[in-house]
RNA sequence: CGCGGAGUAGAGCAGUUGGUAGCUCGUCGGGCUCAUAACCCGGAGGUCGUAGGUUCAAGUCCUAUCUCCGCAACCA
């Protein structure tokens, strides 16, 4: 059927996952995307290697298992855990579960930043005059608002931070050529043409590559205190794993390298486009051949967030409705390129009308009707008619379909074409009335070729599904008591064996019943409700440490006054900035400031609001902004601190 | 005018090179009884965001315009 895919070898892997918490169901769609891939490549006699993982380093670990009161390491071996624990969950096939923390990553890694400090590609340089002590963060020249910390606005330093650059601009041009050359390098295309007008036209800036800040990464092991940066030590997990190393490298590097496809979210194609291939370049090794930036799934239309309360985790799911049936929303629900959407509403709308009408019920009548007039028995096929023709040729043009579509990664309209030929199965039965025929003896020849008909047809089907859902592959051909589950006995109409007995008919998925599962979801809901507080909260109402100590003249600097709201509207083009037209008591003026996602622009007309008279005015957005608005914020929450209405405008603070 | 994408039946989506507007769910009516109140057939429902233009012919090409989304920018 392939001839030259049997023994090919296909390396495929997903991005590694941040060991910051437990991934929710949306973060989870990318495994199963990837493993749906890696088992039809299989199936098709691929020698597939698939590879998953964890990317365990930074700043915000450090942080994360400050605030559990653990060690960094003891806290990502907690949440590996649990991420593959998911995926093992949702029987995902990975042939190895890279995590960042391995010995032989790290040591490969170290390996990698010293060959690139060697030939030139990685030098060390530094940030000048823009360090900001107390966001312990760098700024480059254009970030800086007004010669200040654009995040605090607190005065910056000269650096005497050093730091290592990956000398990006220099494999620019010849990374344009690669990708206007390949056409098929970046999924969806859209996000090609972002990466190449948006950064590699423009000009690309050196890349930053280690960091001084923090401790909890590689070391850079020929200068102490320096860590390698996420860049070099989580893309290069790729080809860690297979055994990549400047000294030489492993066979199995070189039976698998380049990757076929790296699939990954849509948030992270910049890195995998532009970094890694000029990381690889710079190495001397082949480029990946593809890479698809999917789309995220959002809970009904807002992304999903602990804060929220709508996440929805793989695991839970799996325990309400099954893996095949998480497996499957999930596949046949994201689109190519737009986000996709998860509601309870749809997940069982998807559940009963596909899997149960559909899939589950075309069996369980085929088996059932088999054993009820030929005793289980499978006939020989003898009395054929045209609708057969049919059908045989339906099950063909789906074997074909699916594999266009599972090629250029639409794996929805895939999983579509295999639900669509059950839906003809569901249509022959109608077209031939086994019911009718079995009412007389004479036509019973033609009543076993149906049903042969349609247990082949249903093969098709069970072969097909296996990538998307290999429980339920399994359990039709179970229950149909057939061995032949090959992707090559596809070929001809006619693997399953007249003679055979079928099993019971028994249903593969029972319908839902939607209130039941909403009790269910409600007491699973109030189970999780009452465990411990999450790292996410402890992280929102972390109170800021105090700035460091100014004099009284340094606070005097700062003139502050009372004004009122005159008008407030959205800046056009921007998300975050509202405009305000201020009586500040001498002559009015205009502030911006960066709190849309807070308010709505009517809520602060009227109100008597603090500002910063003194501040210099600059552009944002193309409107000038002469001074600030004063709030108070912690975590996610923000608010405008108001006074009473009596102030008069102008009033001095003191 | 920073770059790119999208606006098609109540909802969610298909519609390569311009040639009678489709699919799934829902809805209404019919059929059937092998099956999981399932299955099959049919109807209703769209001036394909808006306004112009090219063409014998435009959802499809061009121009303008509105709205939404992604990336970038932006939190004084």
């Amino acid at each position: 059927m392939c001839k030259n895919c049997k023994g090919k070898p296909y390396y495929i892997t997903t991005a590694i996952a941040y060991t910051s918490r437990k991934p929710h169901i949306g973060n989870s769609y990318e495994i199963v995307l990837t493993d749906a891939i890696a088992r039809y490549k299989r199936m098709l006699g691929y020698d597939v290697f698939f590879q998953t993982g964890t990317d365990e380093h930074g700043q915000k670990i450090e942080m994360y298992a400050q605030a559990e009161g653990c060690s960094p390491k003891e806290y990502v071996d907690k949440v590996a855990g649990e991420i593959r624990d998911i995926c093992d969950v949702l029987n995902t096939s990975y042939d190895y579960f890279i995590r960042t923390t391995d010995e032989k990553h790290e040591k490969v890694v170290q390996k990698i930043f010293k060959k690139l400090y060697e030939q030139g590609d990685i030098y060390k340089g530094s940030y000048e005059g823009l360090y900001c002590t107390p966001c312990e963060s760098f700024w480059t020249e254009s970030q800086l608002v007004d010669g200040k910390c654009p995040d605090c606005g607190r005065e910056v330093k000269a650096a005497k931070e050093e730091a290592y650059f990956l000398k990006l601009s220099k494999y620019q041009k010849q990374l344009e050529e690669f990708i206007e050359s390949r056409p098929d390098f970046i999924y969806p295309e859209s996000r090609k043409k972002e990466m190449l007008n948006n950064f590699i036209k423009p000009g690309l800036q050196d890349l930053c590559v280690s960091r001084t800040s923090f401790k909890w990464g590689i070391p850079v092991d020929f200068d102490e205190g320096h860590v390698v940066y996420v860049w070099i030590d989580a893309l290069s997990n790729y080809i860690t794993s297979l055994g990549y190393d400047p000294d030489g490298s492993s066979e199995m590097y070189k039976k698998y390298w380049p990757a076929d496809a790296h699939i990954i979210g849509k948030d992270i194609v910049r890195f995998h486009t532009i970094y890694w291939p000029i990381m690889l370049m710079a190495l001397g090794e082949p480029l990946p051949k593809q890479v698809y930036g999917h789309p995220w799934l959002l809970f009904g239309e807002d992304k999903m967030s602990k804060s929220r309360g709508n996440v929805i985790y793989a695991d839970e799911l799996v325990k309400l409705i099954g893996v095949d049936a998480v497996r499957y929303y999930l596949l046949s629900e994201m689109p190519f390129s737009s986000d996709g959407s998860i509601t309870y509403e749809t997940i069982i709308e998807r559940f009963n009308s596909d899997l149960a009408n559909t899939l589950g019920n075309l069996v369980n009548r085929t088996i059932a009707m088999n054993n009820k007039y030929f005793e289980g028995v499978i006939q020989e096929p003898s009395v054929s008619e045209d609708v057969d023709e049919d059908l045989k040729q339906c099950c063909f043009d789906t074997v074909k379909k699916v594999d266009e579509l599972v090629n250029s990664f639409h794996m929805s309209d895939a999983v579509e074409a295999v639900i669509n030929l059950a839906k003809r199965c569901n249509k022959y039965i109608d077209e031939t009335t086994p019911w009718v025929l079995a009412k007389d003896e004479s036509s019973k020849p033609r009543l076993g070729t149906v049903l042969y008909n349609l247990l082949e047809a249903i093969r098709f089907v069970a072969v097909l599904i296996e990538p998307f859902m290999p429980d339920t592959s399994k359990a039709i051909l179970a229950q149909m008591n057939c061995s032949e589950g090959s992707y090559d006995s596809l070929e001809s109409f006619g693997a399953t064996k007249s003679g055979a007995k079928v099993g019971e008919a028994t249903p593969i998925f029972a319908r839902i019943d939607p209130d039941k599962l909403y009790a269910e979801i409600e007491q699973m809901q109030k189970n999780s409700a009452e465990g411990e507080q999450t790292i996410e909260e402890v992280e929102e109402n972390r109170i800021e440490e105090i700035a460091p100590e100014i004099t009284i003249d340094d606070f005097s600097k700062v003139d502050m006054r009372v004004g009122e709201v005159k008008a407030c509207e959205k800046v056009k083009k921007s998300k975050k900035l509202l405009k305000f037209d201020i009586d500040d008591g001498m002559g009015g003026r205009t502030i911006v400031s960066g709190i849309a996602q807070y308010y709505k622009p009517e809520e602060l007309v009227g109100k008597k609001v603090l500002f910063v008279a003194n501040l210099k005015p600059v552009k944002l957005c193309g409107v000038e902004s002469q001074g600030m608005i004063l709030s108070a914020e912690i975590g996610d929450s923000l608010q405008v601190i108001t006074v009473d209405e009596n102030k008069i405008n102008g009033s001095k603070l003191c």
